[in-house]
DNA sequence: TTCGGCCATCGCCGATGCACGATAATGACC
DNA sequence: GGTCATTATCGTGCATCGGCGATGGCCGAA
């Protein structure tokens, strides 16, 4: 397994047919939902998932410079949006391949709308 | 109009035939999901906006006491949530009787809804 | 008028967030 | 080997958040 990854789709595989077990209500569902939020509670997280969400790129740099932040400040945005779930990092080659997390952002909006 | 006023049912009214008729992109869009979700980044605000829809009560006294915390800090939540336009305030004799704007919960779920 | 309950606000503290520049780590390429 | 490009992490400064107790304002009741 030498070549074979040509990280043009692989790093996003949009297969996802697993459905939502967890309840959208309660003590979890709660503390679930204000980790979330407090993810997507910043103008440049929005902007960042947006841009992933639209696809035209997954690269970091390309984020950087769609940006007006510095590339550390970026950085660490993602790292934000990655440890919430949100967002997932694939190493390739020199560059990272960011995309978004399908199953984390339906459940966002199954919690969103069961308030 | 010295009582009929039940305290129960008049400080929330349900009408609200109002459509959305903002954008749920753009700049405008980015911001104002960041500040809503910013708003409920925080448990215990989630918590009350549970309360206020479940519609169990809205006063504040009842906010208070079903939570493990200090009535300041209660009444700084419901600050922030009425900053953010999710909660409205009436003031009902002595006491204050909150409840949900359910344009800006619309609202917030168109947003995330478009994400 | 005075008292007491209800709520908002203030002041304070420690903790966290956000931005940046500088630096390190990784991998491709010559 | 060396070099360049790309990204993560570190350290720092400043602002904001989150919690509390204490205080003050407001209204109704006595």
């Amino acid at each position: 397994m030498a070549e074979a990854s040509a990280a043009s789709e692989a790093c996003c595989p949009p297969a996802d047919p697993a459905p939502d077990l967890r309840p959208v209500e309660g003590a979890e569902a709660d503390d679930e939902l204000a980790a979330l939020a407090k993810a997507i509670g910043h103008p440049a997280r929005v902007q960042i998932l947006r841009l992933l969400v639209r696809r035209t790129s997954c690269v970091c740099g390309d984020i950087v410079d769609e940006l007006p932040l510095a590339q550390s400040t970026v950085s660490q945005h993602l790292k934000v949006l990655k440890d919430a779930g949100l967002v997932r990092g694939s190493v390739d080659g020199p560059r990272v391949c960011y995309c978004i997390e399908p199953r984390t952002l339906r459940r966002l909006k199954a919690l969103i709308g069961g308030l």
